[in-house]
DNA sequence: CTGAAAGCGCTTACAG
DNA sequence: CTGAAAGCGCTTACAG
């Protein structure tokens, strides 16, 4: 038609056009294309073949998902992308759904509950098959949406209302070992580090590591700081230390970004780290090899994430009782180790 | 029906289980929904919304998307998601389209050719009503994609086939103020370092520098290396210069990660930023005010890009002409200021 | 003010 | 070996 502008793209094609092209029924195209190729004749095949070829045929997974009622979409809420390791387990589970055929819906809900609410609603609308968490902070929805029996695997931090499928690392061994860490260095009454805003990650490093260090005969001081982003937390809660106390041996800090965030207080005060103080944290993010070699941290495999996840997803779809993964954690040797 | 378990999550409500609560028909319901309420009588209208309400029903979008043929999802493709500078525009994207009433599927393409073209190519099959742009290597399929059309805005690398919707900022001027830089802090003859893997930021980020560094009677020196992760590109350029020639006063740095691998390399070589060698890189990364105080950077206002993204999406929908939105940039006058 | 019907693109028994 | 028909959940002229 002359003179109609279409505002861009173009009509894609859809398996009516494959059909008529090939003479064929359309129901014959779909099974073609299904791969069910046993039911069809030879020159059948070859003519739709070169008719899907030269068309660019590709099938809608809207009309494929409203049928089959799977739509072979994941939604994954985080609770801040701009955290690294959300990134990285975000980018990890993104390259293992691709590899499982799945795409990747990525919500941010910046740990805000009726955040969170509203993106669980709104994936269900979108009918997404089945859901990746690192957020949960308790909501309404969210209680809602486990009620349910919701396909859904919980990352990093677990499910606060039930157990159930759960990637992550033994958080409680993780604070103990960092514990026995600034034990060997010598720290006796270490300070501790550590966001207002909690999770079951946090709770159980802390718990750790106090345990820990209560066990080998020392102490801990506290020090918290209201945050999302966990530099503002370190800095904060750094100060807040220092302007109580003296400045302990040695501070734990319960993620890496508390240790930048405490680590720039402490050089905006002419402390030196490890010198002065020893810092130890929990994640062992790469970027410390390059920028913070002054850092200890237990390194979490964030990076395996992904594969662990899309293994328990694919459990649940199958109906098979689908539990924990627990992976293993351990201090980066030597820093080096980490170029190759 | 007894004995059939359910794998798991609850089965939707439909426009139809809602129309038989309420005892109307379907379209009804429908119209009700999409808030044609002037089309309905009180008692119907409250009947109905009762019935949504004790049932929880959410329009399922497949089906709406079907008819409608606007899913309101887009795809974001971007280069590498563990890129801090990618996971900002990614996060400032995300909350702009929500903000919109969209969600984003995000793929990450590795800056690969083969696999951008598979996401372009399933991203197609998703029905996706527009695309977000932060990767595009040159390929056959971004070809063809560029050729159909398809409503897409590019982000920080330009359409390497086409003009067109795009949201950055002048890296040509970005370049030529670094060069400034450099130069007002005594540096007649720097060092630029870059990856092999280009695409047009990194050109005109390096065409700017050298042209102005000429223009000011100056002359570089270059360095590049490859690698996808630019902590490595850093690190590895810096060992090819240091290789070959003595240290220069300044070093030019095409982005903040290589800035960061650059400056790993001096450091093991026992050299001082600033004090042996002045750096100047463009991003200017909230993270360098932590870790990095010795990094002098243009700054990008990367979490303002997905507001213009979204922004230049509405407008090629609406079949506007859709240009460029060239966003400001500027040294970091003090680094504190990012605090606050 | 309300409903029956067609159709978006697909799959899948069922019939031939 | 192949096709007509029903239906997934929705919207929207059209008729009453």
């Amino acid at each position: 038609m002359t003179g109609v502008r279409r505002k861009s793209g173009s009509v894609p094609v859809s398996l009516a056009t494959v059909a008529a092209a090939a003479e064929v029924s359309i129901s014959t195209v779909s099974r073609i294309v299904n791969g069910q190729t046993h039911r069809a004749s030879r020159e059948t095949i070859e003519r739709v073949r070169g008719a899907i070829e030269t068309l660019g045929y590709r099938p809608n997974q809207l009309g494929r998902a409203l049928k089959r009622g799977e739509s072979r979409v994941v939604a994954m809420l985080t609770a801040n992308l701009n955290n690294p390791v959300m990134a990285t387990v975000a980018s990890s589970a993104e390259a293992a759904l691709r590899a499982a055929g799945y795409v990747m819906i990525l919500c941010d809900t910046h740990d805000r509950p009726e955040l969170q609410d509203e993106y669980l609603k709104a994936m269900r609308s979108q009918a997404v098959q089945g859901y990746i968490l690192v957020t949960n902070v308790k909501s309404p929805g969210l209680a809602e949406f486990v009620a349910r029996g919701e396909p859904a695997v919980f990352a990093c931090r677990r499910n606060p209302y039930a157990s159930g499928a759960f990637v992550g690392i033994d958080n409680v061994g993780a604070g103990a070992d960092a514990a026995d860490y600034l034990w060997s260095r010598g720290c006796r009454e270490p300070a501790v580090l550590f966001p207002a805003q909690s999770s079951s990650t946090i709770e159980d490093r802390l718990a750790g590591f106090s345990m820990r260090l209560l066990e080998l005969g020392g102490r801990c001081s506290k020090a918290e700081a209201p945050g999302l982003s966990h530099l503002d937390v370190g800095y904060e809660a750094a100060r807040s230390l220092l302007d109580r106390a003296s400045l302990p041996q040695g501070v734990m800090c319960l993620s890496d970004q508390i240790a930048y965030g405490a680590h720039r207080l402490f050089f905006e005060r002419g402390l030196r780290v490890p010198d002065d103080c020893v810092m130890v944290s929990i994640d062992g993010s790469t970027l410390s090899s390059w920028l913070a070699p002054w850092l200890t941290s237990v390194r979490v495999p964030y990076h395996e994430f992904g594969r662990h996840i899309v293994d328990l997803l694919g459990e649940i779809w199958r109906g098979e009782a689908s539990g924990e993964r627990i992976l293993p954690h351990a201090f980066q040797s030597d820093v080096s180790s980490d170029f190759e």
